[in-house]
Parts: C-alpha cells; structure tokens; sequence
DNA sequence: GGAATAGTGTCTATGAGACAATATATA
DNA sequence: TATATATTGTCTCATAGACACTATTCC
C-alpha cells in the first residue's frame, strides 16, 4: 500500500524523497540498555568493615558484524506487537533473568549512519540492579561472551556503534538521578544503614560529600522524611552489624517523593 | 538486500517475524512538538498593573486522514539524513518561524496502533517559545488551521492519535522542569522583575506558592545565586516601571546551574 | 487619596556546617 | 586494647516562614 505520509502539504522538491514519492522508512526500531549494578568485595585486613563498591556496567560482546568481537550495550529489536519500553523490559529478561527492576527511557539516537545495518533510531534506557538478583544469572552465563565491566573502565572502551556515548549519557543521567531521588533504593537491600547509603552514593558520584550526612539526613523527620527508622516487630529500633563493630541503625526508604525546586 | 538483524541468536520461532524470517520494519519515524508560550493580555482597569498571563499550547488543525479536522500537535516525518531532534528544530521553524529556542526531547510513543497508518514511534518534543518570537508570525498564519490554545482547553480537548497524553506528558515535564531548572527564562526578557518571574512560575506551575519569594531568591546570593541584579552602564541598579506604580529592581539570570539533592 | 506593586522589619525556630568527643563491639 | 564504624555535643551563622509594615508612583 502507498501510503501519503505528508502531513504538511510540502510542495517543493526538497523534503520529498528521492524515491519517487515513496518514502524512506527505518530498518528497525533497536534498543539499547545500559545496566548497571555495584559489587561489593570484602576487603581482606578487617572482617568487620566497609566492603569495596564499585559502579559496574553489563557489555556483550558481538557474534556477527557489524562490531563483531566489540563489546557492546545489550539490547535487541522491537517488534510490531510491543512497546520500546516493553522491548526494553523483554531484553532485561533475557539478558540478566531478571525484572520488576528500577529502568528509565533516556534518550533516542539517531545521527544517519550510526548503524551500518541501515537506518535504525535506537532507544536507549537504564536499569539499575541490585547485585543479589544478578548474582544468580552470574553463574549461569558464559563470561566470555557476557560480563560486568567497571563504569571506569567500560568507558575508556571503544564500544560497538555509538555505544561509548550513550554509556556517557546514561551515567550522566543516573549520577543526576541518583542524588536527586530515590534510585539510590535500586542498589540496596530492604533495611540499610546511613553509611551503606552514603557509600552506595559516592560509588556512584564520586564527587558527593556531605560531611555531616547523618544530620542532614535524619533531622526533623517531618520535612526531609525520605526514610524512617525500621524497628523489631517487638517496637525496638532494629540495628545491624555486619559491616561495623558497633551496630548500626536500620532504616528504609519511605513512599515520600521530596518536591525539589531551585526556587525553594 | 536481505539482513540478518538478529542480535541474540534467536532460535525460537516466536520472535521471529511472521514475515518468513523478513522483519518488519516501523513505516516512519514522526516527531512530535508540544509548542508551548505564555500569552500576556493587559487587565483593562489598570494601566499599570501586572497583565494576565496564560499558558498555551500551538495545535493544527488536521487536512487529512487519519483525524481529518482534528486538532494535533505539530511535526512531522524524520527524514533517513537528519536525526530526531534536527527534525523537530526543523518542524518547529517550519511551524513557528522561531529557531534558537529551548527545545528538549522527552519521551517516545511507541504503542502498537497508535498511528493507522501503520507502525510508527512518535518521538516528542516540547519547546518554550517566548511570545514575542511568536507574535509576527501569528499575524501570517492562517488562524484557522493553526492556533494556539490555552492548556486547560487543550487539555479537555480530543486531539488526534495519542496527542492528548504526549500533551499531558509534556506539561507534567515542564511543570518539573520550571521549578527545577531555569527554563523560566524562555518566557520572560531578558531583564525582568522579581514579580515577573514569580507570575511566569505561578501560569505554569498553578500549585507554586512561595510567600517570602523575593527573600528567598535574593538571600545570600553566594548560594543560590541564579539571578543577579542588572546595573546601568553607570553603574545604578537598574529598574523598571513596565507593569507597576513603583519601580522594581531588574534582575537577569546567570549561568549558575544549582545542583539539586534530596541529601541536601 | 486610593490603587497597585515593591520592598523592609522583626521575631522564632530550625538547619547548615564544622569538628571534637564519646560509644560500642570485635578481632 | 587497638580498631573500625556509629553517634552525639557544641557552637555559630544563615535561612525558613510568617506577617505586619513602609515606600513609591500613577490615576
């Protein structure tokens, strides 16, 4: 069927297709997804302390040209029947085994040429995974052909296609969301402590500091209530241990979405 | 030419294309632009008092199928040599005669028939016109077919395809952005008064109320130093009498980005 | 003088920011 | 007991938030 897609009465020549009045269509509709996880490793001296976090990103490396042998950012083709968005939850799936996870739309990219294959406008996404449900899927999968690279080192990577730049542009995106909601959640288990919060927020921009965290975070809990102390089902402030000596407050993230504005 | 555009050794028969293994492809790839501005009508009593200020939306009237005579966001088809948003700079000058203004892209539309005329991802875009960039070309245009609406009526409107919730997408977006960021300036001059700006914030963001405003934006501009005074060349505070009896003090925005934090 | 907007005074409570000091449990 | 992390004390200054009050100029 030949259908007009002109939509605005266009009469001279130069926005018409070369193809006689048939109209250029793109080759497919690909998304790409950058997920990112932290690992902890134990450090060796002290039992009792901080793990070693670092910010890490999922690359597969290709089978086939184009880029074949390049690492690239997982990804794969919409189809008809689904959504970008569900593409890109379907591609999770089959790539970690894992979903219901924190991912976000970010940006399409689309500069002519970027994909040798054709004409493509890819999609791109984040998702954040917390390292215990990759874990799983580790083991199971060939390390060769699928493997965590640290952010650090991913970056300095010639990635398949445009893929170095859309990493740059997804950790722009999560370094900004990361202090300025609640994402944070994504890479820590239910009940944690002000310092695994704190380092899960360095690991991932290194530039935050706060020196007196604990404060700006804990007081008055009525205007900056982000989180909440968890407490045993017996009414006691429940504690943890296992990353310090003395034992620390747990706390929770609490529904409470804070309303930032630049205006105050 | 045949390509193999199967990324992930796909051997079940159910990600394959009914199309005896031939992937479809998307029919097109449109844009879409939510053209927003901010109308100001002087009250009639007061010559010297603030004017009513309005949010609107730029619509066009369909000329053909699919939704002939429906009203749409504008845009139009991307062409295979440009990417995404040089396609929406260019619709948005071929639509409005306005180049150069805050544009952002913000979200795909991918549902599967959204469009009948086959399988296309709307990308959309929002864009701040400032009215006076848009007054000489509403003169031109034909009124009929292009205007613009106030976003309350827009919004109660039924508009053509999914424009109604791309339209609901993007002033959820700005409304964020306006208090987050300082997009505000795409709809004032470049020199305005304290009041000015909190109306401006006040038409877009209806819920912003801030009592002590002009304390809170010039206290300690050290810290939240996003606007700063204009001086004459002589050196004088600059003020102006444009919308009131007694002159305010201008100001104009700086370069500054504030960085937002839920961690403070 | 009244209208309409601009801007200041004042007061209290809370938060920011910096560091020192103390607390707790374990290896 | 040394160590590593957790938490509180203390002090100063800035800001939040509320609201009344004064200032300026046009009509």
């Amino acid at each position: 069927m030949q259908i007009n897609l002109d939509d605005e009465d266009v009469t001279d020549a130069s926005t018409m297709n070369y193809n006689s009045g048939k109209y250029r269509t793109p080759d497919g509709a690909p998304t790409d997804i950058a997920i990112f996880t932290i690992t902890s490793t134990d450090r060796a001296k002290a039992k009792k302390s901080l793990p070693r976090r670092e910010l890490q990103v999922l690359l597969i490396k290709r089978k086939r040209w184009p880029f074949e042998g390049k690492w690239a950012l997982p990804g794969g083709f919409t189809n008809e029947t689904e959504t970008v968005h569900e593409c890109a939850k379907r591609e999770l799936w089959e790539e970690t085994g894992v979903k219901d996870v924190h991912m976000e739309y970010f940006n399409a990219y689309s500069a002519p040429n970027r994909d040798p294959r054709g004409w493509m406008i890819s999609h791109a996404f984040f998702a954040l995974v917390n390292e215990a449900e990759l874990a799983s899927r580790e083991a199971a999968s060939d390390a060769a052909e699928v493997r965590l690279f640290p952010v650090s080192e991913a970056a300095g990577m010639e990635l398949a296609f445009d893929h170095n730049a859309i990493l740059q542009d997804a950790l722009a995106k999560i370094r900004e969301k990361m202090v300025t909601t609640t994402i944070a959640k994504s890479f820590l288990p239910a009940e944690f402590t002000i310092s695994e919060l704190y380092q899960i927020l360095q690991t991932v921009v290194p530039d935050f500091e706060e020196r007196n965290f604990i404060r700006k975070i804990t007081s008055t809990q009525s205007r900056r209530g982000i989180i909440e102390e968890v407490r045993t089902p017996g009414g006691e402030l429940a504690l943890s241990n296992r990353h310090s000596q003395r034992a620390a407050q747990l706390y929770r993230f609490t529904d409470y979405v804070p309303q930032l504005s630049i205006y105050r």
